[in-house]
DNA sequence: GAGTGGTCTAGACCACGAT
DNA sequence: TCGTGGTCTAGACCACTCT
């Protein structure tokens, strides 16, 4: 048997579409530019509109394209970059940080959570919701889990539950002193919740930010914060360096 | 218009099973155990398979579930932590890291890489090839990238390309002072050379964690490293405290 | 060869945003 | 009201793994 048994792995169609539309989206089209809807699109490269989906899909997945219902498909911006991993640890709600409190209630938290805390399975804890924003744009959600051993003199604010406890709360965890703090980051996918405040569907890709604040020997908390996947790039500090990224002298893409 | 508005969003058929499906993972399956085949559990549900494939994607997504071709869909451990983010910082390949020297090249890299080394878009650099095991899985896959001048005494060494390359071009990178570095985390999706190495179909979800190190005032290196989404929860240090993860006193899950 | 997940088709209807 | 992307169907065939 002679024959030299190239494309003997053919491509998949979609992949092979994904190629092609990254390079066009390259060099013919520009950021917030409309692409043809889809059923054009499919009819254009021959496929079922099925399996032109699945190509944008990953394409959005990466962050080059922005699907919205009743709209369209548009060339997304690069990737924001967010600072995450704190280069001086502070608490969360200190001074010029990034977020922006919503909400809070009390609440027992997720099992994986109370675990993290050590507090019981069905033991409530100040649940303090938070957002960020960047550009004018929802960039991630936060759930701030806090027992109500972190914040002892609480109990002598009356605020009403909304925006104004949630800084209450915040307020009090300042007065601890913050001992050290660890991250994790995991692909998740978008609760009902976090998906309207971040202004996607849900079960859209996030990255899921975990933080562990230590004081006084324990976990005194812990943030679960959910970063939109498609548009965010998580940095963590740079370890005795400025930041060179966004000088205007340079770069001129 | 009296009437209550309840039901008036009605659920996509794909959420409410994915939710079904998740609550039967938690209480009626166990790790390893392989689920009926997809034909079989769309019947089950009264769904067309591509609607059944929709929620199974996104419990692959959040690692819930692992699929292969040919053998089954099985329930997924829960996710490792793999550590990323360095305490004591270090140059790829001291003693003690986690990395596998694989193979070694001379290439222009992509036109994002050359920008952050802050060489010409078609200088050749060394090209390291890298591959992280956990458990026995390989969980991730590197691409490290070092220009000449960053190891400017290699020229002397005479080793052929392939992993005895790879290891002298790390040896020499030590000898430089490390600065810093820093280090961002963003979605992507698995090239064809990542996947094989990952053993995970090409486009499957990975976590890119892009890392610079800084030495004599400049960037000395880059490398790209892609962690399977699906496995893999990447920390970053506990700063200034004990992991207290894995203590078999507690947790008994 | 049998059985699995992966790809693909050609339709249909729905929810949403703009007009 | 119209056009968009989102959901869903009922098939078909392919690539892979195991036996």
């Amino acid at each position: 048997m002679g024959t030299t048994q190239l494309e003997s792995v053919p491509e998949p169609k979609y992949w092979h579409l994904k190629t092609v539309l990254t390079e066009a989206l390259d060099s013919e089209f520009s950021v917030g530019e409309i692409l043809p809807n889809e059923r054009d699109l499919a009819a254009r490269f021959g496929v079922a509109r099925a399996t032109l989906r699945q190509a944008l899909e990953q394409l959005e997945l990466e962050g080059r394209l922005q699907r919205r219902r009743g709209v369209g498909t548009t060339v997304a911006p690069p990737r924001v970059g967010v600072a995450v991993g704190a280069e001086r640890h502070q608490w969360p709600g200190a001074a010029g940080d990034a977020w922006q409190p919503v909400d809070c209630a009390s609440a027992a938290p997720p099992a994986a959570v109370a675990d993290l805390l050590e507090t019981d399975r069905d033991e409530q804890v100040h649940t303090v919701r938070r957002s960020r924003m960047t550009h004018g744009q929802p960039v991630a959600a936060e759930l701030l889990y806090i027992p109500d051993s972190s914040v002892p003199d609480l109990s002598g604010i009356d605020s009403p539950s909304g925006a104004a406890r949630a800084r209450a709360v915040l307020r009090e965890l300042q007065h601890l002193g913050l001992e050290g703090q660890d991250q994790s980051v995991e692909l998740g996918s978008a609760s009902a919740e976090d998906a309207k405040e971040l202004d996607r569907l849900p079960g859209a890709p996030v990255l899921v930010v975990t933080t562990r604040y230590y004081a006084g020997g324990r976990t005194a908390a812990v943030s679960v914060a959910t970063y939109r996947a498609d548009t965010c790039r998580l940095t963590f500090g740079a370890s005795g360096h400025v930041e060179i990224h966004h000088d205007p002298e340079r770069r001129a893409s």
